[in-house]
DNA sequence: CTTCTTTAGTTCGATGTCTTACTATTTAGT
DNA sequence: ACTAAATAGTAAGACATCGAACTAAAGAAG
């Protein structure tokens, strides 16, 4: 884009780009078709602890509840998940992962770090210093919303 | 995520939230349904000039050409593309907007720019600071291609 | 207790994206 | 010139995501 572009435009247009190669990056990478969004659950099932509902899940990762239903279908099939009835809300469900699932999990975490870790080397990045600005972007357009 | 993870492993995950909310945001408030990769195309069609091949196109925003594919006929099925074949080279074809594309194209500048405008007050954004750190971030992933 | 509303999760259809495979045309090597 | 390799575009199949419509269960109002 131009020099002409307002800032913000020009911003969201590079993190656009970005986001695409990194995530084409991480699931080439994987011997087994293991997805982004699957990883990423999976991650913050191990950070975060397991048990949690389908619902927390999606209201997390900002996702609506049908694409966390499709996502755990398809780590339940593989079986990185169980899905179990909540004993004390018959409408809900509980996730908690197998051992093959926080297997799985531990292998792309040591991969994705050595991956980035040797990219950061090798070029200049200033992660760091981009964190918190882009922490403010975040909550930004999260909480505001559109006008008309 | 924690204050464990790699610095660089955070700013990619914040910036794959970015991506999703503004991405939503765009398409939103589209009365047509207009997607954001429509835009895209009409944007840069209009700045640097139409009369690309979807081929050009394809590289320019790093899809597959049969992404570029999809989109265009999407594009020419709304009457803001034409595509027409290329004199020199018989496989090509050529990409040129309509008036309509234009038009279109100038409407959802309009109402973006507003929009971020707006945001980029109401948050203190500093997407200038940011813009140069994310470019070389941008570069440093891009040392992988090999597409279609 | 009965009814209305909210919440949890799923299903379905549409769209964007990728990979793989294919056709048609151009270019390069000999 | 002939043939092989590269390039332009398309098609088919897979998956992630969304919104809308649906079922089931819990909560609120009376």
């Amino acid at each position: 884009m131009s020099t002409q572009d307002p800032a913000l435009f020009a911003l969201l247009n590079e993190i656009g780009i970005i986001e695409q190669l990194a995530r084409n990056r991480f699931e080439r990478a994987q011997p087994d078709g293991l997805r982004l969004p699957h990883f990423a659950v999976l991650n913050h099932l191990v950070r975060l602890g397991d048990g949690k509902t389908p619902g927390q899940l999606a209201r997390a990762f900002q996702l609506t509840k049908a694409t966390m239903t499709n996502t755990l279908q398809r780590l339940e099939a593989r079986g990185f998940i169980r899905l179990e009835p909540d004993a004390e809300d018959a409408r809900a469900k509980r996730v908690f992962l197998t051992p093959e699932g926080r297997a799985r999990r531990e292998e792309a975490v040591a991969f994705t770090a050595a991956d980035l870790s040797a990219l950061a080397q090798r070029a200049d990045i200033h992660a760091d210093a981009m964190l918190a600005p882009l922490r403010a972007l975040r909550t930004a357009l999260d909480r505001d919303p559109r006008r008309g």
